[in-house]
This record gives C-alpha cells, structure tokens and sequence, in this order.
DNA sequence: GCTTGACCTCAACTATGGTTTAACTATCAG
DNA sequence: CTGATAGTTAAACCATAGTTGAGGTCAAGC
C-alpha cells in the first residue's frame, strides 16, 4: 500500500494518481505535453511539488468544461514561475473559461432555435436552411474531431 | 468541367460533392460507414440518387450540432427505406437532435454557473469542489476524444 | 543481498472523422 | 483510338487524449 501521507514532501507518480484520481499514465503524458512538471531523483524517477496537486485538479476541471489540453496549456502559463500560485492566481486563470462558455452557450442556443425553425419549415436543405450553412455563423475548420461547436 | 445539371438522373461522387460540397473522401467514407448508399455501374463506380443530397446535408447539419456520426446514422436509419423521404420524414428525425441540443445546452449552464461560484471561493481543489467532482452530475466515459460533455 | 512492487521509456493501439497517396481502371470528348 | 479527367481500392497519416504492453531499472523491506 502507497504511502498516502504527502506532508511537505514530494510525491512519486502513483502518490500523485492516487492523490488525483488521475492515472499514472495521463500524468506521464501531461508532463510529456508540458501541462505539469517534476523533478528526477538521481535514479530517473519522477518526484512532483505539492501544487502540483492543484495544477492536475485544474487540468481534469478545464477538461470537464471542454477546453482542449492545448489551450489549458497556455492558460496554466499565465501562472508566476518564481513562486508557488495563491487562490488568486488560480481565480485570475479560472476566469479564463468563463467567457468560452458563455460563447459556447450562446452558439447552441442559436443553434437550437434555427433547428426549430427548420423542424417546423422541415427544410434542412443545403442553399436555404441556416443550419446547412457553415459560413453563416460557425465554421470548423480542419479535418478530425476536435472542440465541437467552437467559434 | 463537371456537369451540375442533375435533372432526374444519378449523381457521380464528383457531382455529390460539388453540390454537397462535401469532399468526395467524405462521401466514401459515409458510405463505408453506411450512412449513405449508392448503385454502382458495371464499371464498379458510384451512382447516387438524388435523395442522397438530401441525406448528406442532414448529416453535415448534424454534425454541426455536435451529434457524432455513429448517432446520426441510426437515426438515418429511421428513414423509411420503401420510398423517397418526404419533407415530414425529415422533420420527424430532426425532432430527435432538440432534446439533444437543450440537454448539452443545461449542462453547460449548470457548468458556468458553478465556475462562477468556484472562481468567486478560489476552490477548484479536487475534494471541495463540486466542478472537480465528475460523479456530481457529468461522467466522461472511456477514452478518446468523443463528444464533450455528453450525459 | 534478494525479492517485490513501483517506476522508467518507447512503441503500438484505442476511437472519431476524415485526408492523402499510390497504383490502377472507367468514361468521355475529339 | 487515344489521352485527359474522374473514378476505384487499400493503407498510411493527421489531431486529440490518452491506455497498454514489453523490456528494463529503482527502492525498500526482510
């Protein structure tokens, strides 16, 4: 059984999975990407901060609203690097997703509505229906699936 | 230069996809996954009939709602398959995307109003906060990126 | 000192929604 | 009949967000 106490020292990997609910493996990948940090001991081994308990939690939330791992990256480096982040940090950074989802909100709104009106004229055809129409208001742009629905 | 004119006869996966505007890979792949359908020639080449232009743009539609292909295509699938779909069939499957469409649309309602709270208390920890929290109210399952904030 | 469990890397695989490429064939206009 | 254009297939590749497995190493308890 790991060691579940993680008072004022580091944490191994299975430490911090434990810890987060995230699997050893996404946080290796995590890392890989550049979305947290560690230290190596001299045998290779990865050892994590303490903060880097909430900069997982983080990590998983953003995820939950639906913002890609590229854009929580860029987010999570408008934190300081010279000191360890206050509540207010991770509030200032947080206000980040507000916006996005009040856009995403509104994008499916509009949305449903113009499926409404397009139930009711049972249109759904490519030159009159809005809906049909991806330079009318919503345009996804390359191939893959990626954000839905983004602006 | 291709012929656009389509009058009452069958359709090329050229001719599909400049009126869909669709990529012809698109069109193969739908097939292969069988959303759409096609005749072919004596020479192994797709022949479409009209209705498939109909089809293809439900599903371009429905994808920009955000409903994955393999959902899109069991509804396709209650289409009558004895005659030409008419504009009531159409309706009557785009009625399925509403609840759909409302359902993501509480959700991520629900999701900017806790932001709101957790930016306001500085929280986003792992056991405090109820965003942080997946069994709560939202459950991602399996791996990959599938639809987001599906229930 | 040895065994056990946890760790390491790298490569391959999952799923979605396609695109691209190679090698080959069909169809049509002149 | 020939050449251009458009069609055919299968396999490989793109991104996203990881998981899984192989083969090897580290660290700690006994």
């Amino acid at each position: 059984m790991p060691q579940l106490a993680w008072n004022a020292k580091e944490a191994t990997v299975g430490e911090l999975a434990e810890r987060s609910g995230v699997a050893p493996s996404a946080l290796r990948f995590y890392e890989r990407e550049g979305l947290i940090h560690s230290r190596r001991t001299s045998g290779n081994q990865r050892r994590y901060s303490r903060d880097t308990l909430r900069r997982v939690a983080f990590i998983r939330t953003s995820q939950r609203l639906g913002i890609p791992l590229a854009t929580i990256r860029e987010v999570l480096g408008l934190l300081p690097e010279d000191r360890t982040p206050t509540r207010e940090d991770w509030a200032r950074i947080s206000e980040c997703w507000r916006s996005d989802l009040d856009e995403r909100i509104r994008t499916l709104q509009r949305l449903r509505d113009h499926l409404t009106d397009c139930i009711g004229c049972g249109c759904l055809s490519l030159d009159r229906c809005r809906l049909s129409n991806p330079g009318d208001e919503l345009a996804d742009h390359g191939p893959g699936p990626r954000r839905l629905l983004e602006d």
